[in-house]
DNA sequence: TATGACGTTTACGTCAACGTCAACTTTGTA
DNA sequence: TACAAAGTTGACGTTGACGTAAACGTCATA
């Protein structure tokens, strides 16, 4: 592999744009240890797992989590400090998460429904106030 | 039908209960515009539509949606004023709100893919670390 | 060298979505 | 009739998730 290699570092700035998301923000979630990237004097280098994390982060986001769920979520994904107590709590705390998020599929799927009908509702009336 | 109907009219704390909400809760949605119940004497009085509508907040709450978005949405299922441009927008929002409940749809899945394969790990690490 | 682009910390501001009193009325019921 | 239960209207407080502004450091380059 010697041309197109992926970026192996990201300022803070390349994930702003990347994500189209403020400096703030992302120092927000730094201050809550979500992030923790390392420094170059005193200026931020992400690495492609934080990059990773930022994408969770904001996947959890549009999912409605809050950014201390999100925070839970992926560290599940990091085992680290395995020790088996942990491990069971970990495991409860997946099976609810599922849970949470079986409830939203049954949601979305009666929502999407209603929207459905209400465009139908829509283009019927539609029909019959004009010619359009 | 002579026995056992379903009721036509519920007292706020009715709904509490059965949503596990505080009147709070209820009041404030009532300040924001999603909720028009109406009075005996001082006392709100709800009927089942009201409650219908209470339902598809908290739907909406769950899906992460603002309550500003859950008025819009919910406004949808009732034409009532229907001038053309008004339809067209409408049909325009139902369109925006579809395309963020697919990318939701989207982001569930990985998650849950994700949540797999976390607990497959932690199955593994517990197999491993010891013989519980 | 100075101007701009990009970075930093600190700290107060804001907005949504309620929580939490306080002070009061209305309605059974003991 | 008195008292508890459930209702009401303010109005200020809190939490989460950032916005915004001030004041400053670090380079590249004109």
């Amino acid at each position: 592999m010697h041309s197109s290699t992926v970026a192996v570092e990201y300022s803070i700035s390349d994930l702003c744009k990347e994500f189209d998301i403020t400096t703030r923000t992302i120092r927000h979630y730094e201050d809550l240890g979500l992030l923790n990237p390392s420094r170059r004097g005193q200026s931020r280098v992400y690495t492609p797992s934080d990059r990773t994390r930022l994408r969770l982060i904001l996947r959890g986001k549009r999912l409605g989590l809050s950014l201390e769920d999100s925070r839970q979520i992926i560290d599940m994904y990091e085992p680290g400090k395995t020790n088996i107590d942990q491990l069971n709590t970990l495991i409860d705390a997946i099976r609810v998460q599922r849970t949470k998020l079986n409830q939203q599929l049954d949601d979305i799927s009666k929502l999407l429904k209603d929207l459905n009908d209400a465009e139908a509702n829509c283009v019927i009336a539609l029909k019959t106030n004009g010619q359009n």
